[in-house]
Formats: C-alpha cells, sequence, structure tokens
DNA sequence: TAGTGGTACTCGGTACTACAAAGTACCAGG
DNA sequence: CCTGGTACTTTGTAGTACCGAGTACCACTA
C-alpha cells in the first residue's frame, strides 16, 4: 500500500491509545505492534513523538522499568483521561467514516 | 461532533475528488454539499487550498463561466489522472478503514 | 442611491501531525 | 571488541486543514 501518512493524521494517536488500553505496554513493542496489525510503515519515531504527546496532555501514566533485553522500558497506561478521550476517538471515527462512506454511496 | 480536523487530513481531498467525479461543479457548491453531507465545519477557505491544490497537480479540468447570482464560477471535472487519483485514495480508504476498524475488534 | 446580504474566489499566515535522521545507550553472542 | 537487536531522545521538515482579511459581483430595498 503506497504512502497514507496524511491519511492517519489524526487517526494514528487513537490507535495507539487503544493499544495502551488493551495492555500496559512500551514504545518499542507498540510499534512492532502497529506493523504487524497493517500499519507497516510506521516507525519508532513516530510512535515515541505520540507517546510522549500522550504524557504532556496527562492522558497516561508511565512507569520506568529494567528490561534484561536492552535499555529500560518505559510502560504506558491509561488513566480516566486517557479513557475518555479514547472513547471520543472513536466517536470520532464512526462520525467520520460512516460521512465518508455515505458520500461514496451516491451522497446521502 | 467536536473538532476533526486532524482526522479530515488526506480524506478531505479525497471526498472533494469524489464530489466533482459525481458532477461538474465549482468550489463555493462543494462546500454547501460538504457541509450538508455532515461535514459541517468545513469552510470555503479550506475547500478553495483543495481545489488549487488539485488544479496544480493536473487532476481537473477548469473552466470558468459567468454566474448570474454574484461573480464568475470556476467549474472543476476530473480528468484521467483525477479519476487515477480517485480510484487510489478509495482503494487507501478502505485499506486503513479496514485495519482500524481490526484493531478497534480485538486486533487480529 | 447608498446600504445590506448572499454569492464566489484569493491570499498570507498558523497549528498540528507524521516522518526523517541522527544520536545515545544497554545487552548478548561470536 | 564488535556486530546486531533492543529501546528511547531530539531536531528538523513537509503536508494539510483552517483562520482571517480582502476583493468583487449581483439583487433587493429603504
Amino acid at each position: 500500500m503506497d504512502d497514507l501518512t496524511e491519511m492517519l493524521k489524526g487517526t494514528l494517536e487513537g490507535c495507539v491509545l487503544e493499544i495502551i488500553g488493551g495492555e500496559e505496554t512500551y514504545g518499542y513493542a507498540i510499534t512492532r505492534r502497529l506493523n504487524e496489525l497493517g500499519f507497516t510503515d510506521v516507525v519508532e519515531g513516530t510512535v515515541y513523538t505520540i507517546l510522549l504527546r500522550l504524557e504532556k496532555n496527562g492522558l497516561v501514566q508511565v512507569t520506568k522499568r529494567p528490561s534484561g533485553m536492552g535499555p529500560p522500558r518505559k510502560f504506558y497506561a491509561l488513566n480516566d483521561a486517557g479513557r475518555e478521550e479514547l472513547a471520543t476517538f472513536w466517536a470520532k471515527w464512526e462520525y467520520l467514516s460512516s460521512r465518508i462512506n455515505n458520500l461514496r454511496e451516491g451522497g446521502r
């Protein structure tokens, strides 16, 4: 699939929220997860900027833990604000995707 | 629905292409059409920048015609490149939306 | 005839986001 | 020691939707 970067704007952050909401995890693993979910071109740098943004906006709780396989990992978990943001994201996604699919089917 | 601007990035241009593909039309009418289709906050300035971009990228054919109801209108129609771009857009949209919905349903 | 409101397009600047690129650092195995 | 996989940081760039202000045409009306 060719370049999706513009289309990912606004949705990739929601995807990261969803992954974190499923289980406490860390940046490197999130990137790998996204890749295997079909977001093949998403790279680490992108995920880390999103994680820093989530942290700055107070949507996640961060815990640093040693790894054994390399440098220490920063684990991310959703807090209440994060869960709320995730729900908002899905509401927006549903709204937008339904409008777009309507448009495609002749526009009603 | 609250702010969708980030989520619209990469998709709004495709929506405009789809509308133009349906019938030859012009900026002001496209804005009104988007608004009634549920893209309520899209404003004229945004549509015009998209139209100029489409023209610059050689995806549309432009014809200026007098209006009777105000200043002359610039009518836009898809050319072959535009139709191809529209098909690519829908392919990307299908790909992306299916991945996102998969992710939502537990992630396989 | 001046004023208002709807139609219609242009242009300069801003904010936000995904991504590129380069670097730091930890650890295991040869 | 040196390579390769793991793991995070930082700076800068490009692309897009949006804002705001401006220009201009026309119909209607007081």
